[in-house]
DNA sequence: TCCTTAAGCGGAATCAATTCCACTTAACCA
DNA sequence: TGGTTAAGTGGAATTGATTCCGCTTAAGGA
């Protein structure tokens, strides 16, 4: 089940590959980010692209994973409210919150994952946060399909509707939060 | 302002393409919806696709129009909950519910249309749900933000997220009207 | 050290969406 | 009815992601 270290060389590559990608960004934004582009800069072919990452999206995600690992160990061990200390409803609150700042952060690469494959957020982090959510909830109101409720609080999360609400409609994250809190309502009777 | 109406061979090649594209879509799904085929089919080169529907995620949404049409009445002037005639709480209630099915009813299109094109949802239809619901909520608790809640109930039936736990996940769509039900418990305390 | 081989590689080929533009033609007017 | 023209048209060209596949090489056991 250990899938045999990753060769040098390939390591090598993978480094190459995300920190011309990273530069991409940093220099032309996210729709500058064309395979042959990122292949060509980081001096590999594109067919070493896509054995390392699958796809676009997965070179998006890949950019995204080191904030994400941080953004996860906040929830799961970090302090409270995200980590264990506070009870389940602050908790559900702050985790929100916090997603908000994190999608926010890198709206662009997630709107751009998010949109090329579909689903390819619900591989990955979003099980994650799922998962988090769901035990959380669980908690909070024993009897409810917290399964089902997860989703429904994350959903307003989803990158494309927040990027199309900040951007276009002048809506700020701080004001959706607070829709969030509204609907927590549900949790503290 | 008025557009001057579509020439008559301009409306005909539109019926072409639309019956075209629906009977691609019966015989091979959504994925055999390409652009060239349809066109082959209609008997009418591409250029003429994309200057009728403008992309294929517009396609798609011509191809639900029809439906789409008659729940947006339904909502707006049908019979009571969906109509006027109900309380604010029970005609959200009743617009979800009916949202979910209708979204399930078009899944693939949906979701095709959905991810071609960030934002595609975001034009026409999505907006209409959106001012619906925003008036029920602000009728229904005055002092909140509706604009902000309204997204935040709609955002749990988009059809990516649907399509995932309906067809992977095992959740049946009464699940997800129950789990609606449960945040909307919000408006009536 | 040498051999074997699975992992990795490059980049041409493929595939589909979308754009472009020179050419038609329906619609309206004098 | 003939002229004018904006709307409409077809399909080749472009663009960019993704696939394919014959070649290369790191890794590790003999």
């Amino acid at each position: 089940m250990n899938p045999r270290r990753e060769r040098v060389d390939a390591a090598r590559n993978r480094m190459k590959i995300l920190a011309a990608a990273a530069d991409i960004v940093a220099a032309h934004g996210v729709e500058g980010l064309a395979m042959a582009e990122v292949a060509a800069a980081a001096g590999v072919g594109v067919g070493t692209l896509y054995r390392r990452f699958g796809d676009r999206s997965g070179l998006a995600y890949a950019l995204i994973d080191e904030r994400e690992r941080e953004f996860q160990e906040a929830f799961i061990e970090g302090p409270p409210p995200l980590g264990p200390g506070a009870d389940a409803p602050a908790r559900i609150r702050g985790f929100l919150h916090a997603l908000a700042d994190r999608t926010v952060e890198q709206l662009d690469l997630l709107v751009m994952a998010e949109t090329a494959t579909p689903f390819a957020r619900f591989g990955g982090a979003y099980e994650a946060y799922h998962a988090h959510l769901s035990m959380l909830v669980t908690q909070a109101r024993p009897g409810a399909d917290a399964y089902v409720l997860a989703d429904a609080l994350l959903a307003p999360l989803a990158a494309p509707l927040l990027a199309h609400r900040l951007r276009e409609c002048g809506v700020t994250v701080e004001r959706v939060k607070a829709g969030l809190d509204d609907l927590l309502a549900v949790f503290t009777p």
